[in-house]
DNA sequence: GCCTCCATGTAATTGGTTACATGATTCT
DNA sequence: AGAATCATGTAACCAATTACATGGAGGC
């Protein structure tokens, strides 16, 4: 899975495992979180099965990659013929199961926690997008993106809010 | 991670692996999927950390468990004291920061897709919603978990429809 | 000379999935 | 008798996280 996500990224410009490590600290991060000690390992698989070639070894060792034409073969059969499979996990639901376990004023906590943390990214993301313009496709890809993570943020802090009033007297 | 969720089940009811499987594949797999090649050796591990004790063997080597007091101790622990930390991995939104290498009708095919899917889903849950009355504090938990997953999924079809569009032309 | 940032890697461990394997009970 | 369901387990593998480890280049 990692593997396709790096594919995804050069795609668009060559980097280094340095470069890539940083789009995951940055908004990639919010869709797919990833560190260097995954990626490093992952660039010398993709590699080795030929999707990817280094272009450039630059100062300290710096190791540029770019995707060959079966790299590019290889991430469009991904997008085009498998299906997104992965079920989702979600930590916030999962002990919203259990909330019944708790006091309710505790259970109410938790969920205006909740809420005040959805709305503090929301705020993140909202400077985000407000910040940036659109001119290539990739930049509308990745609004599109964030469009996507602004509307679950925003029912996330609704539904927080509505959960909480749930545990109300 | 998965530990904990079965502590939160059985604290509910004593259950077996095999129920324990059963939940995961009904509503609950929808936030936190598992299956019994997990489960049977977590029960192990959290019997052996003396949260879990054997309330009863049944038929067919069936063995059920209940919570001991430390297991009720720490599934509080767990609630009250730790976040929800896991960064929820997303496929569906990384493939759509990878669509502007697609010609834009692949990608309108995908996000329809993801449209049509997730009103499916969104039909499901909402014939679950429908027929079930909440009485009990875990049923109600329940209720608002699931309300959850009707909010998100109402707004994924809502942005796949909008992104569909954003490829149009 | 020291600190920060650039840059890459490995090892150990944990968490999760797929496949293999087996046997008892109930229903038809 | 045969099929479906109940019931539990292990082994191999893949994916991801945490911790350990090292060194070069540039700025002060």
């Amino acid at each position: 899975m990692l593997g396709h996500a790096l594919l995804g990224l050069l795609a668009g410009h060559p980097m280094s495992g340095y470069d890539l490590t940083a789009a995951f600290d940055g908004s990639l991060g919010f869709v797919w979180p990833a560190k260097h000690a995954q990626i490093y390992p992952e660039l010398a698989r993709l590699a080795e099965s030929g999707y990817l070639a280094q272009s450039e070894s630059g100062a300290r060792g710096r190791i540029e990659y770019v995707l060959t034409p079966a790299g590019h073969a290889e991430l469009r059969r991904w997008l085009l013929e498998t299906q997104p499979s992965r079920r989702p996990r979600n930590e916030i639901l999962l002990r919203s199961f259990f909330a019944w376990s708790l006091p309710p004023e505790r259970a109410r906590d938790y969920f205006l926690e909740r809420e005040r943390n959805s709305r503090e990214m929301l705020a993140q993301l909202q400077t985000i997008a407000d910040s940036f313009d659109v001119k290539t496709p990739e930049e509308r890809a990745y609004r599109v993106t964030l469009e996507a993570g602004l509307r679950q943020t925003r029912v996330m802090a609704e539904w927080a809010a509505w959960a909480a009033q749930q545990y109300e007297e």
